[in-house]
DNA sequence: TCATTACGATAGTATTACTATTGGCAAAAG
DNA sequence: CTTTTGCCAATAGTAATACTATCGTAATGA
């Protein structure tokens, strides 16, 4: 449960070059480069443009990070890391690995909205940025670098927790861990198709719970004993 | 069964300035930045270094795409289109829709090999392009726009088209599109996962059908009929 | 033969993604 | 009360990127 004394959100040190929570500027920078990706999208965003925006100079900025992807990486990190601590504390004291289960996958899939007990984040904007930019934090040619740095631990970190309740409720299915990912990857998939390629889906928009209620009646019923199985895929 | 016509594979004309199936230099373009992309990832990927490869002036790739983002479509245009055209053939005068269904889904789920009665398109290079890049074709700024203009259509054709037997196996089930499109997703995810980031799937890069055993079983448990339904999202 | 198209060659521009250096100011340390 | 240190602004500069524009010529085709 050591996900409890991260009250604050402490990002893994490897991310930056200076922790931007240690001072103003920083602060600020966390800030509005959440607006500015939001608004610009992380291809059209640059150091530049946030130093304008600050204001401030484009070297201060590179003290802090090395480069905009190790930015976005922290706002993901961060991101993924909160979530992992509000799966802890609201599954805590539950006994029922199905009830937790329900629970973790409501706050998986639930775009955040205002509710913020965490000042000058805005989170509706750091969740439009989870939607559209996650992606592009690991389909890069650095992947395998930066994984051995350790920029994705939180991802995965959060994967295995849910995945482990999986495994308490059938632990003869084979694939949890996949069956884990697919469902965060598919949440923000879902959410981004409905607004924008809405004939790939049948979820509406405006609709709240659409995509909760499609991804946990997949998991329950993927994850199921099912007494005989006669989907052997090769012909 | 109009794709049976596409012996070629023709893409959508929106997506290029000029054809490039129609002149020489075009079919170096593509083959050319097949392998570049493939090599450099689309990032560092540039018309600059296109053209040094090819080799042709920088303002010879301009004639026939409008940018790199259109290229990258056009390349994935013709996957879809492709697929979609494998589908057609593998599933024509098959009666079971349960059949159909397993021959889709390993079509979509399966990385393509050097099979190719398609000459100079290096498919496994192709294939690895679609892992790798897939999503930075929609994830822009210009979604709704380039979505007007139709350069998505090949993607929606291929979902719709799978979902339509799901949905004659089952037509009560809700999510027919939803979950074809979270396949292909996820078919992309898990495969970029198992070489990547390992700990975030069970399925090994080596064993072939691994993905294709995974995303078949689960989407035949999910739209097997239920006989009672107990997993309603909300508490 | 005349017009078109295809392409190469060359040139130029605004922006991007950095790196490097200098120097001021404020707080902590001696 | 100094000195050091760390933090940041200001300025400068660079190679690469993502284009656009113009001109000339060879081949194609009607």
């Amino acid at each position: 449960m050591e996900s409890l004394n991260n009250i604050q959100i402490k990002v893994n040190e490897s991310v930056y070059t200076k922790d931007p929570s240690s001072s103003d500027l920083g602060k600020k920078i966390i800030q509005h480069s959440i607006e500015l990706i939001d608004k610009l999208g992380f291809e059209a965003f640059t150091f530049a443009k946030l130093a304008d925006n600050i204001p401030c100079t484009e070297a201060s900025i590179y003290r802090y990070f090395e480069n905009k992807h190790r930015l976005l990486n922290y706002h993901l990190t961060w991101y993924w890391t909160w979530l992992d601590y509000r799966i802890t504390i609201s599954t805590a004291n539950i006994n029922s690995p199905e009830e937790r289960l329900k629970i973790a996958l409501r706050l998986l899939t639930t775009p955040l909205e205002q509710e913020s007990r965490i000042p000058q984040v805005d989170e509706a904007a750091l969740y439009r940025i989870v939607i559209a930019e996650s992606q592009k934090v690991y389909l890069t040619k650095q992947v395998d670098e930066e994984n051995k740095e350790g920029l994705f631990l939180s991802y995965k970190r959060l994967c295995k927790k849910v995945a482990a309740i999986v495994r308490e409720i059938n632990p003869g299915y084979r694939y949890p861990t996949a069956l884990i990912s697919t469902i965060i990857e598919s949440s923000y998939d879902q959410c981004y198709f409905a607004h924008h390629l809405p004939s790939l889906t049948e979820i509406p928009i405006d609709q709240v719970g659409g995509i909760t209620e499609y991804l946990t009646e997949l998991v329950f019923k993927v994850i199921k004993e099912s007494s005989s199985n006669d989907t052997t895929a090769h012909t």
